[in-house]
DNA sequence: TATGAATGAGAATTCATTCAT
DNA sequence: GATGAATGAATTCTCATTCAT
């Protein structure tokens, strides 16, 4: 199929320039992170390749988040499979996060730094819905089953992302961190605190 | 006395600047705040004036995180002020930092965007010790006296902490939004998590 | 037979660029149609499509000025056909340009663009026969029939033509000029300034 | 007075900035005329200079054609002081402007090459004063004065800027051009266009 | 204590064109 | 007859900082 195949290059340079901009980002930040950087980390000729490949700077940023979250949310799907208690659906979101940034550090990472660096509203919608939607959802039905206690569920959700947000960064500086024992700790620490 | 008058001179200059930096930082993010931007937002002349009260740019940021701490540590310290419960200190630890963001919105942003658009390591000590450090002691403490749970400190504190950051995130985004009432939700929520 | 058959679709290839060339040049002026505007408009794939056709920039814009000075040499033609009276045939020449400009607003807008905008001489040659060349042997001619007065005829003759360019820019700014009444006006106005 | 001797320093250096940027504009075209190109011809070490001194581009381009016009406007005002006959003061006004593109060739080219090959809204408005603004007024009085006939002012005074335009565009490929001659053929040729 | 002037380095982006098939 | 991929050069503009006074 001539169509794929002409296709397949194209899709294997944007890949392969995602995967250096998601590293790039996840060691930088943001902000230090230039085309010049990623060509450079990604063994390109020229910063010329990355324009070539992407209309601009955000668009690579948001195939970036697309990228990042697509495999987040495998793990996430991955983990939940099966799984119906509402207080356990809880634990296993949390851990799948956490799990989601032992395997891939760099992705999460990447997530985190364009969610508090950048400062796009282009951005805001799709890393929402990646931190809090499913999650708020899940806390909602939760207590319309009457598993969780009364509390603000936007509240709740939040908190949960920004201490997932706060392991990446952990995890960051002190890379022998036992993650699977931080994510077994946080997961303990909201199941208790919505119990009703 | 010539050396104090100076001197006064001085610090009101250097207060004018980081004043104006923390607005800028609070408004624009850390990468945007350029020193272009500042002198344009405190209404100076030009860069120069800032190069001439500060080293480089990370004293200034350094002057900006140690103005927005003091401020911080204020409100918490009057807010603690003759509490003996446990929990009720986390209570107010928290529901004090938020009571900051409310008074202080642009200090506390500013806080937050340095703890997480910068990566100079020289901020993570101050930052550190602003974030978790008194909230983790208190943590242990209560655990000593066996009011809170068995939990990991660290994870707990950097919780709160990391909370606490999205809650400054979300009322920078969401100006109208009750923070008296966020407050008590997290304060809730933690609280919660902590027994034992 | 095959070549002809090629060259049909190379000559449909051809007038599909050309013609989008001319739309982007007279909307976006010489300076910022560049090819990739260009097959943008287009709908083609890439600017390798150009590139493919034309030799390069300056063969893609000669064959704008071939096909608009065509079209607009036609309506001329047609305007001035059985006309014999000198003063007359003024008059249609100033007329048939505006009506050119009137039905082929993109087309005269791109020649006066391109007269403008570039500085390849290569264009000059065939910019000044159209803008200049026909009228002013007609203004010659009318001198030695005395129907016009004693005036420098490669004066008046580039007054015309920078009057027409005047007009193709006021059309521009204004689509709602009324072009017949302004090409009557232009025509009056010249037409009494070559009596004797 | 300091004030003054501060400011001096900042002028001369935007004044050699800007005339340097009337000559490449003149020369090269509005298109070819990059910051680099200019601070080539003054002779500066590099474009930053002028960032550091001109907002951005179109400050550069608005601080041209105030220079320029302001020049064109001081020959003008020589050239028609004491002139009270309305079709001599449409004479002066037409020598006036081909004698300030003898002059000042340079000038006049860069402000025809700005209001040809620039697209910014943003000087059209000053063009326009320059090129029309005056001239119509002229032709309006002079009607209701009864000394000129009755047509449509804002085309003549637009045929009359267009064929002053043309004539700097001649005198630009032409630098053996007798101007004098050339401009007493325009003043000719439109003092007899606009006879009652 | 202050400032006007200047700067080298780097940013993202656009350009017409060429290579290889 | 067509095209996907790639590119070097150039664009305007921003950056924190330094020089000289």
């Amino acid at each position: 199929m001539q169509v794929n195949e002409q296709t397949a290059t194209e899709l294997a340079r944007r890949k392969q320039i995602t995967d250096a901009a998601i590293e790039v980002i996840a060691d930088l930040g943001y902000g230090k992170a230039s085309f010049a950087r990623i060509v450079e980390h990604a063994g390109l000729s020229s910063t010329r390749m990355i324009s070539y490949h992407f209309a601009d700077k955000s668009d690579l940023v948001m195939a970036v988040l697309v990228s990042a979250i697509a495999a987040g949310d495998e793990v996430l799907d991955a983990r939940i499979a099966g799984v119906v208690d509402r207080v356990e659906l809880l634990r296993a979101h949390i851990e799948a996060r956490v799990e989601y940034l032992r395997t891939h550090p760099k992705h999460l990472r990447a997530v985190v730094e364009i969610g508090t660096g950048a400062r796009e509203p282009m951005y805001a919608v799709v890393l929402r819905d990646f931190r809090v939607g499913r999650l708020q959802r899940q806390l909602h039905q939760g207590q319309r089953e009457g598993v969780f206690g009364q509390f603000d569920t936007a509240v709740v959700a939040e908190a949960v992302a920004s201490a997932l947000d706060g392991a990446a960064q952990r995890a960051a500086a002190e890379p022998d961190l036992d993650l699977t024992a931080y994510g077994r700790e946080l997961a303990d620490l909201f199941t208790r605190a919505v119990r009703p």
